[in-house]
DNA sequence: ACCTGAACACCGTTCAAGT
DNA sequence: ACCTGAACACCGTTCAAGT
């Protein structure tokens, strides 16, 4: 009778704490990309991974962990993609307009995922660890070396703030669109952060 | 002994729905402005009213419908707020400077609610109810009126553009710093998007 | 050591029934 | 007509217990 369920109890070993862990993050993003984030639970994961509940908790400490590792993956992925589109471009003010536009069709392609960095709120009382700050980190020196070479006139504060306003601004826009909080279509979004980021550096090379 | 429960069951008519209503959001306000909208729960309004939980699905059709509710409300508060920043600066270019603070003021002063607008996602299949889209559409005609006096030389698609590429690059600076996405310190959010808008504008109004 | 069953304290939502 | 009790189908998280 006990036979006919796929195992009883107790240990198992099919696979390593290494091997369980990877298969928990894949099932995860699996998840995420068919039902977005509101469709993720501990549950779901365990069902698709064949193990119990109570397994999910014993490789991550809990789901905003486990969440965290995801967003990680997500932003790897995005920083190969934009460091491959900075890569291949003439002048420096064309080789912003292309990453720009490599980080929106990253968000378009990758809708769910790319929605969950940002759409997931760590309680109050945690900080994010130092291996995903790293991780952050690394996208704005990939911009910083794109606005170092417009001008000799920049000092390191300017093009840290260059930097940091331009990303939040195609971030903003790309943002806004997705979630559908303005109802602007998706085509716009290129030509929107085309206009923001020519006439800012318009702007800053003017100004200084 | 059933008299000591505060109320047995049945009709009470202590409330018009109207009142229950109102009742119903101003208690999911206080809650959001105390736990955020991960707080917030349809048996927790319930108890905060003195009401079953059943009674909220007699007055919203669920709970995106009244967080919905509470959104407009928070979205009506926040055009007030920038109506009246706009109404007392100088020049067009220092107004926008002026309404971009009063917007990162209104994210600070009211941190959770400011945030719920942007942190709840409706289902897929379901779409903004008109009167929603009416008070988010107000905001960019106040902006757009701020911008039209620039320049004599921008036609009105052009006039539209920027006040969408300068709301959008405002609201990135400040959803990323504002939901630690970024380590900005809060402090910093003013001077990025007087950046955002000077560089910006300079460079508009040297193109057109 | 590896893994699970079962519990605890929550959810959103519905609807037959009570006054 | 107004309002609720009780159910249904889910959650995240924990931990004693089984192999």
């Amino acid at each position: 009778m006990s036979k006919n369920k796929k195992r009883s109890s107790g240990r198992r070993s099919d696979h390593t704490r290494e091997e369980i862990q990877e298969l928990t993050l894949v099932a995860a993003e699996q998840i995420v990309e068919e039902e977005g984030l509101s469709g993720l639970s501990a549950r779901k994961i365990a069902t698709a991974i064949g193990y119990n509940v109570a397994m999910i908790y014993h490789i991550f400490s809990n789901l905003d962990d486990l969440i965290l590792h995801v967003n990680a993956r997500t932003l790897a992925k995005l920083y190969v993609t934009l460091q491959h589109a900075s890569s291949k471009c003439r002048s420096p003010r064309t080789c912003l307009i292309t990453v720009s536009h490599s980080y929106i069709d990253f968000a378009q392609e990758n809708r769910n995922l790319w929605n969950m960095i940002y759409e997931h709120v760590l309680p109050n009382d945690v900080s994010k660890p130092a291996w995903y700050q790293s991780k952050v980190d690394k996208m704005f020196i990939l911009i910083e070396e794109l606005i170092e070479p417009l001008s000799e006139n920049l000092n390191n504060r300017q093009i840290e703030q260059a930097a940091q306003t331009l990303w939040c601004g195609v971030h903003g826009i790309c943002i806004l669109t997705m979630t559908k909080k303005l109802d602007f279509d998706v085509k716009e979004m290129k030509s929107l952060s085309e206009s923001l980021i020519n006439n800012y550096l318009t702007g800053l090379l003017n100004n200084s």
